[in-house]
DNA sequence: CGGTCTCTTGACGGAGTTCAAAGCTAGTGG
DNA sequence: CCACTAGCTTTGAACTCCGTCAAGAGACCG
């Protein structure tokens, strides 16, 4: 029980046990059922998610009315809305589980009393999100400068491992075209 | 001097006068000319910048061998390649002043003491990049969500001073399409 | 002025979408 | 543990958005 998160959390800034002992007073583990939502679009998002265990995905429905994947969140990585939960108003995204998940999720109102009581804390989130968004800065340059052919080819190459846990539609949707295309693709390259 | 960086650290978290003071310490002042380059691919980015006044842009050359701009940096935005910055590894961006420019810069080796001396900079910091994420999500939805066209109407909407500072190619290069079909669009919405 | 950037125009081509239908797979209940 | 069904993946044909190329017209700076 909040073995993942210390372990993150030490990896970036010092935790003695005793600290340690003072995060279930701010931090909430929740068990996540496969397909069960987190965030459901219009709502304010008030919780901020680390995955212990499992998978999540963060989707919006676009005007054609079908499901557009930007983000997955897998073990060790942080995932909200984080427009929705920094200011406090309605979200435009879902968050739904696409495995049984075990998560660990600060409420809003609990992130300050955190910050105040373990002060290495908002360091630690200091270089969470440093680190989240050089990662956004290197997808945006793939997004960019690659095909799309070449991005599907690029990421099942990074994480094979990942792209077997979830579904080809999912991956597609994320990648940003169509489950034909990526169909295609597949058969191109055996 | 430093005041545009100071308002907005205090937009955010408590600075006073005495600690001010001690900016200059930290963060130097660098006077940019049109056309300069202020980071190119391959080296390691040493700085991460704040602008105070004028306009940059990043961009990568991909294999076409065309500039691929992926973010602009306006006043009062931190602009860095942070992956290239955190792990002090080669960068594949660049960075150039499009106007003569005034930035504030923080170099890699003096973050860490920065933070020792105005521990609320680490809290500044963390709520500046959780901002940027946040806009980040936004910009990814849109994105993914809409065709060019409506990227184009949507950006220009929402930013029409910005467009008129910048030359036509450079917000097709970052609306990730080509000048002559931004003309295109120009022509058809009057 | 003259030359180099920048923006426009139009013809053509191709990467990727849409639609419809058929084949598969996996979960669920009986 | 099997059968049934709903959801997932594949196929193929028609189509369209947008890139490429090439050439001309402005616009800006020395």
């Amino acid at each position: 029980m909040y073995q993942e998160l210390i372990d993150h959390i030490r990896k970036f800034v010092a935790l003695t046990d005793a600290e340690a002992e003072v995060l279930p007073g701010y931090i909430q583990v929740h068990s996540i059922k496969k397909k069960a939502y987190l965030l459901k679009e219009g709502q304010v998002c008030r919780w901020n998610y680390f995955v212990g265990k499992g998978c999540l995905r963060m989707f919006c429905i676009n005007e054609k009315g079908t499901e557009q994947i930007t983000q997955f969140g897998i073990e060790n990585w942080w995932l909200s809305d984080y427009m929705s939960f920094d200011r406090q108003t309605a979200s435009g995204f879902n968050i739904q589980a696409i495995e049984d998940a075990e998560v660990y999720a600060i409420a809003y109102e609990q992130q300050a009393a955190l910050f105040t009581a373990l002060p290495q804390m908002e360091s630690y989130f200091r270089i969470v999100f440093q680190k989240a968004y050089a990662a956004w800065q290197v997808r945006l340059k793939y997004l960019y400068d690659f095909s799309k052919e070449e991005n599907y080819l690029h990421f099942t190459g990074s994480f094979p491992g990942f792209v077997q846990r979830i579904p080809q539609y999912m991956l597609a949707s994320y990648l940003g075209f169509t489950p034909e295309y990526l169909s295609e693709l597949r058969k191109k390259h055996t």
